[in-house]
DNA sequence: GGACGTTGTATCTGTCTGTGCATAACCGCC
DNA sequence: GGCGGTTATGCACAGACAGATACAACGTCC
């Protein structure tokens, strides 16, 4: 009976960099359409914006989490290295787990909110 | 070795709530300070915005999660209720509890963080 | 009754963030 | 060589968000 819920995990690190769902989601819209502009697309969101995602993410990790090139068959494109996959990955667990093992306190948070009826926006 | 971070673990809940650290310390200074304003110069937030939350909190939970009065000795306050409370802990649990069973984790993705040195902005 | 410190609420303003647009560089393919 | 789609980069604009400010209402204490 956990309500059904979105969870934003962000990781705030001591060098500076946060990571949260945002980049998670990103990183994985860019293995999906093999580039920054397409995931840009997928996400509804600007080029401008999803590239500097990329580029807070490449130049805090080392090594870096996407290869892009440009020019070349399809104009060029971008990829998850096996550190970004790695990392990706890491995301993903440490989300399931939240979810899991933490489902007692989420539905001890969650226990009282009020039902709303579906509002349409 | 983990390296120090602060974690937000921000839930969205469908019902349109979204609650994270900022709420859960708005919860705890409120409950030392016994005041919203109290509470809101504790951390550096103009009282709008306390308040904001707060309403925010009261609306979305039932039974409420702030008791506040005006007038009065004081010239009013505002107390966790024990829902309040409740809520609060839970979310407290949860944050341990991801940086205990997440370690693992959160030491894979923090792994490659570049070092740099402490740069003052 | 007046002072005090708080809650509750409205309005204005500045700032910060993201978007939109424009442009250059790149390179395989036709 | 031109086309196409992408990376990479700059800059102006709009909208959202938070801060600042102002003020009424409230109730206890003096």
């Amino acid at each position: 009976m956990t309500p059904d819920l979105k969870l934003n995990l962000r990781l705030h690190f001591a060098q500076g960099l946060t990571f949260g769902r945002g980049k998670a989601d990103l990183l994985e819209a860019i293995d999906r359409t093999g580039s920054i502009s397409g995931a840009g697309r997928e996400m509804k969101m600007s080029y401008r914006r999803a590239w500097n995602l990329v580029e807070e993410m490449n130049t805090a990790f080392a090594p870096p989490l996407i290869d892009a090139s440009r020019g070349g068959s399809g104009g060029g494109g971008a990829a998850l290295t096996d550190r970004g996959r790695e990392v990706l990955a890491h995301y993903r667990a440490l989300e399931r787990l939240v979810v899991q093992t933490g489902a007692v306190h989420i539905g001890g948070i969650s226990g009282g909110l009020v039902s709303v009826m579906h509002d349409e926006k």
